[in-house]
Order: C-alpha cells, then structure tokens, then sequence
DNA sequence: CGCAGGTTTGACCATTTGGTCAAGAGAACA
DNA sequence: TGTTCTCTTGACCAAATGGTCAAACCTGCG
C-alpha cells in the first residue's frame, strides 16, 4: 500500500526541509502580499525562493496549501499584540501601548500586512474560519475588558468595536496604503512613522480621555 | 488603409454602445473589486455582463482598457468629498462633515472603494500618475487649507496629512474590511454604519477641538 | 425593400498556469 | 562500498486565459 509516496510530513524532518520550507513560505510571503492569492503564480514562487517549481510541489501538495501554511503561521504573530494588552494595567496606557505596537507591527511586517488586507479585501474567501474564531473571540474578550474600564471611568466611553476598527485601520493603513502615502510624502525610508505615532498617539489619548 | 477596423471611438456613438460599454464597466466593476486586477478574467466579466467575450472586445481594445476606463471614470467622483471642503467654512464642522460624506461613500459605493483598495495594496501599478497628480495636488491644497485653520487656532494643531490618512483609513475600513467588520459585528444589513458615524464624529471632534 | 453600417459570436490560437511523473542526483548509514 | 531514503528536475499535460477573425446577424434609413 503506497500512501503518500514522497511529500514531507506536516512538519519538517530533515535539516534541508526546514531550510526549503522557510525559504518557500518566505518567498511566498513577497508574492502573495504583492499580487493576491490569485494574481501570484507558482512561478514567481519558485523563482523568488531559487527552487524549480516541482520543487515547491514536492515541500508542499498545492498552491492553496503554501498559503493556508503562511497564513496560519502569522495569524498567531498577528493578533499578539492585542493579546498583550492586560486588563489589570493603566486603560489609557495600555491602549495607546497597543496602538504603537501595531504601528510597529505595519513598519516592521508591511508585507504580512498586505497579505491579510489582500485576503479581506476580496472577501476573505481563505481565513473567513479564522476570522470568525480565533480573531472574533479575541475581539470580544477584550471588548468586555474596555467596557469594564468604561464602566470604571478611566476611560471615556465609547463603542469598543469602533475604537477597535479605528485602532487597526489607522495603523494598518501605513503598510496597506504605502505606495499611497510615499506618493504623497515621498519620505526618506521609514521616517513618516514618527509623524505617524506622534499623531495617532495623540489621536486616541485625546479620545479615550475622560 | 483601413485604420481601425470596428472598435467604437473613445465616446460611444450610438444608444447600443452607450448601453453596453456601461453595462460592461458595472460588471467590470463588480469583478475587478472582487479579485483584483490579475484577479479577474474577462469571461467572468462578460458572463457578469451578459455579453460574449469577442462583444467585450469589439468596446474595450483589451482587458487593461476596461480597467483603465474604470478608475478613470471613479476618480472624479472619488475625490469629491475632499474637494467639497470649503477653506471658508467653520473648520471643525467642514472636517466633520468630510468624514461623515467619506463614510457614506464606503457605504454606497464599496466596490468602489475596494477597486482602489486592491490597487493600492499592490503598489497602485496601474494608477500612480493618478495618485501622484490629481490626488496629491488635491492633497496639498486641502493640507494647506487645514494648517491655515491650525494658525487660526480654529482648530487644535495636528499634521494635516495624517489626519487625512486617519481619515480616509477609518472611513474606507468599511468598506474595504468589510468582511471582517462583518464577521465581527455580524450587523443586519448596513446599521452598523450608524454606529460607525457616532464614533467617528466622537474621535474626530475630539481631536480637532482646540 | 435594399443595403451600408454597426453589432454579435463560434471557432480558433498562443501563452500561461497549476499540477504530475518518472528518472536521476545526493545523503546517510550500515 | 552498497543500499535505501531524500531531494531535484526536465518533460509533459489539461485547463484557463487574453485575444483574433471571418462570417453572420441586426438595424436604421433612403
């Protein structure tokens, strides 16, 4: 009974697997965050990462499965910074914290970024479960967690979803939108995003002030 | 010499044309904001369209023309909202009122958003003369606008293209980041929009009012 | 009606794309 | 050294895709 005749088990066994794996998933990342899921070929892939494309088929069974690995493995990364925010610190503080971490986050890994806006601007056709678990119970535990420091007073009140949105628009747009904002401040490198942190810092500390 | 063979002018002749070339870009529209430009195939166009493939081809040369034709025609009408913000206006209410018209442009016009939305997360390839002309000249003129109202003290200090950014960030997430928005809120039809006006004229006045 | 123009399409084409396969090249280990 | 398992690739395939073309079909108008 033959089973699977080559194809690496789920996880990397070998030293050259895990090499060829990262690299894949590494060149698949600059593909796919620029052109989609479908506007990327397995070409592109193979040729960023320097192997042959049966080669890319060998380490993964299918275009759809290089992406559903990259996806899992930064929808964790992703969401940390809005797990690290603790209920039992200062509300202001802590949420102008996770503001600039996500800032961080969009100068840091612009191209995961882009990865997730590509996937939710055409419907999120890849991740919708995600999107509905593991993203949808994060956000509403810690939308309790701002209303109990709404209902406190330490913070003004407001519609904890909306500040939410409004927290990972505003900081998303500066990796999403790049090629917009360069073209209107043509910066040199990442120097926009001091401007950007002083101005959403003051953005929501002066909307979350009671 | 036979020049061009078929293949209507720039501006269609007859009712026939005027019917079908926008019959083709409503359905262009709905495709290419669904998948993207590399995305999106021309019979999915002309099946949307309830045309045959070869009639797409007798009004549009080729499949970047339909694109081209499309944002185009958006630009304009995308950049109203900004444009309608008069320099004489009470300050914070023509801020106010720009946020609340770009709100409701992601509400009505989605796939509108979304066609620029795809673009730009892919390096606006195919509009940045766009970006880099009429959206930036506009830009800076409004910028201007707004360090005026700054000297004034009409309103509180702040960098005028970052609050653009946080602007249109906020407002676009709607609609482009609908279907996360959705998943999260999981809302009847568009009443999260309601919702969505209060917080942003709340985060807005707040960090406008001097 | 007749017919000159505009309009529509079936058949076709070259290229690209995701994916397969069998055979060969390398490692590893006894 | 030989053998077994891992790794790599050239050649190939079927389907999809953007685009062409000649022939047929309308349609308005004298």
């Amino acid at each position: 009974m033959g089973i699977e005749r080559h194809m690496p088990g789920r996880q990397p066994r070998t030293r050259i697997q895990k090499k060829n794996t990262e690299t894949i998933l590494e060149a698949a990342l600059d593909v796919f965050s620029q052109h989609g899921f479908r506007g990327a070929t397995l070409d592109q892939i193979a040729k960023a990462a320097g192997l042959s494309k049966p080669n890319l088929l060998y380490y993964f069974p299918s275009k759809v499965a290089i992406h559903r690995a990259l996806i899992d493995g930064l929808m964790q990364t992703w969401l940390d910074p809005l797990r690290k925010m603790r209920a039992d610190g200062d509300p202001i503080e802590e949420l102008l914290a996770y503001v600039l971490r996500k800032l961080d986050m969009a100068r840091e890994y612009p191209r995961e970024s882009r990865l997730f806006a590509n996937e939710i601007v055409q419907g999120a056709p890849n991740i919708m479960d995600k999107i509905e678990g593991e993203l949808k119970d994060l956000v509403e535990e810690k939308a309790k967690v701002i209303e109990a420091w709404i209902a406190t007073g330490k913070i003004a009140p407001v519609n904890p979803y909306h500040l939410l949105f409004s927290i990972w628009s505003t900081t998303q747009h500066y990796a999403d939108f790049d090629a917009q904002v360069r073209a209107i401040l043509h910066p040199e490198g990442d120097s926009h995003f001091t401007d950007a942190a002083e101005y959403l810092e003051t953005l929501f500390r002066r909307m979350l002030t009671p």
